[in-house]
DNA sequence: TATTGTTATACTCTATAACTATA
DNA sequence: TATAGTTATAGAGTATAACAATA
């Protein structure tokens, strides 16, 4: 074994000063931290944080096109093909034809995929526990405002 | 054009409830502005986050291993080789044999590297003033406290 | 046996460009 | 001309496995 205290390599002691004070650093850590616990959650679903978004979206805006999909998560629709074709093999969402627009899909959550997306939702709320048990429901509301304002900077 | 009130594809109308209440959606969203932000910011040195934050743990810590800064930072020590590389290259980080273990580089910033730090850190520092804005000392002193304990869920 | 740096590799996420069919 | 869905592709980020040198 080395000696640590010649090359400071003893992990407790490294100085983290110019990270600790920029949002950057923080905010990835916890979100690398609550992804990582998300996707353990739901490793026997195979559905990752984004998948379970766009079933929620589509869930709660029943008829809304990839595009739209799309453009509500900040994603290109390119993104959207795969993840749709998934979950219509799997018989949860079905793409339906537009009316007056035979270019576009609009997508539906089939009843099946209602009952699923139903339990998918009280899991993630089972997993979302563990981290509302750090701070107060106060704490929580301000830390979503927070999150969303860090969102909007332009 | 569609007929937005039919599909439901005004982006303003979209419903987010489940996710609007579930840290992980927000935190990624505030995640990704924020990098893009910093992108931008340091397009023209080709700095990437990940690639200030090698540079800043070796500048408070000089002397640690590549293993070392790679554990500080919570990634995995083979993605440490092109980094180093990299600014080795550039000659703003030296890899200095370690006496007793000639397995082992002690990282150490050049006189240019520290220079070279300096004014990132200066840039970087610029840089959050633009989401310091949105929020008081006081509550971005907490928001840091909640993200690490975030970070910190087991 | 274990660890360091390294290489090769693979996987996810994401974005871009181009194609088609439609508008 | 512009847009929706699709495909191919490429880049960044990250992780795993294996190897040689060394401990």
């Amino acid at each position: 074994m080395e000696n640590n205290s010649d090359n400071n390599s003893d992990k407790q002691t490294v100085s983290f000063s110019a990270l600790d004070t920029l949002v950057g650093y923080k905010i990835r850590r916890a979100q690398l931290n609550y992804f990582n616990h998300f996707q353990a959650t739901f490793a026997e679903d195979g559905v990752s944080p984004g998948q379970f978004g766009v079933l929620s979206i589509v869930a709660e805006n029943p008829g809304l096109t990839q595009t739209a999909v799309a453009q509500a998560l900040g994603n290109d629709r390119s993104a959207m093909v795969a993840v749709v074709d998934r979950f219509e093999k799997d018989g949860l969402i079905e793409r339906r034809p537009v009316e007056n627009d035979r270019r576009s899909y609009a997508l539906y959550l089939t009843d099946a995929g209602t009952d699923y997306y139903a339990s998918l939702y009280a899991k993630a709320r089972e997993h979302e526990a563990r981290f509302d048990a750090i701070m107060t429901p106060e704490e929580k509301g301000w830390l979503l405002d927070i999150l969303q304002r860090l969102a909007d900077v332009s």
